[in-house]
DNA sequence: CAATATAATCCAGTATTTTCCAAAAAGCAA
DNA sequence: TTGCTTTTTGGAAAATACTGGATTATATTG
């Protein structure tokens, strides 16, 4: 298996025309794939999704003649538009800089001079502004949380179901 | 698998004799394609589709006998009605204008002067009533948390049920 | 504490969008 | 048809936004 690749936090901010300097530990993780070439997907739960061209290619292959559905299904038009508008496909900079998209600052928050965290994901990095992201860690938290009560509610009710003996 | 084509969003207007620049990134996607010969089709969802003329081809091309099947059924025949009354040929100009078919303007609420949103189909482009993007943005993102919450209903079933062990 | 590396700010050149204006075309009435 | 008005088209100028580099500040390392 390869090396890991895309780990950790950290924090870096949106400078005054909208940019943002990727830190360069993660840096080195683009420049080992596809080197400049990125797509930028704008996520429903709000952060900036940085993926290398590459892996949002093996993301979105399964998708054969779209034309001819696009005419008949507003479902399907749905996610064209889902997936089209909200990416874009861009080249990190000389200096490590990436240009947040002008009509996606506004709803991921992430307006020039705002403050942001960018969090490794394995296949990419994710720019969350960083308020959004104390609330996304509480979520996972939580989600975490229900997932381990429902896994003991299971094993007391094996107990006493006799199914299984401790 | 070809370069990734029409994606993103960019803001535009609408001039005061209702034509519309469209955003140069994109441009340049149509000129890869057939160069300015374009289809405006006016979807049910109020926006303006713009497809370069092959892609129109394929998205209609796979109807086979037409004459007879508009001779059964009325839906064929509104299908037709669809396709026919609410698309024109165009050309983008030399300085990378559309002009808004007038009858088109009202319904789509692309009036001389309103503001619109170009968006990255894929297969195309969309213009939007800035307005009217909001709203469809809005149904996405309602479908897609849909989405989140069954999944995770699943993931916490899943245990529950035995399916599947920490 | 010094040296180095990294991040943030600033500034100017470039590209793009928007507005404005003139020319051409089309419609209309006499 | 002819002359007039209105609409449409094309182009250029002004305003705006974007891009890239360089400089300054901050943090990290030895």
């Amino acid at each position: 298996m390869t090396k890991p690749r895309f780990f950790g936090q950290e924090h870096c901010l949106i400078d005054q025309n909208g940019r943002v300097k990727l830190p360069t530990r993660l840096l080195r993780d683009f420049q080992d794939f596809d080197q400049p070439e990125i797509m930028l997907h704008c996520l429903p739960e709000n952060a900036l999704a940085v993926y290398p061209l590459s892996i949002w290619k093996q993301m979105r292959e399964n998708q054969p003649r779209p034309a001819a559905k696009a005419g008949d299904s507003l479902y399907y038009r749905r996610q064209l538009r889902r997936f089209g508008g909200f990416t874009l496909a861009e080249t990190i900079s000389k200096q490590g800089r990436i240009t947040i998209p002008p009509l996606f600052r506004e709803p991921l928050s992430l307006t020039p001079g705002s403050s942001a965290v960018a969090v490794g994901c394995e296949i990419g990095v994710e720019i969350w502004n960083s308020e959004l992201w104390r609330q996304e860690q509480e979520m996972i938290r939580e989600y975490e949380q229900r997932l381990a009560q429902a896994e003991i509610e299971k094993q007391t009710g094996e107990i006493q179901h006799g199914r299984k003996t401790q």
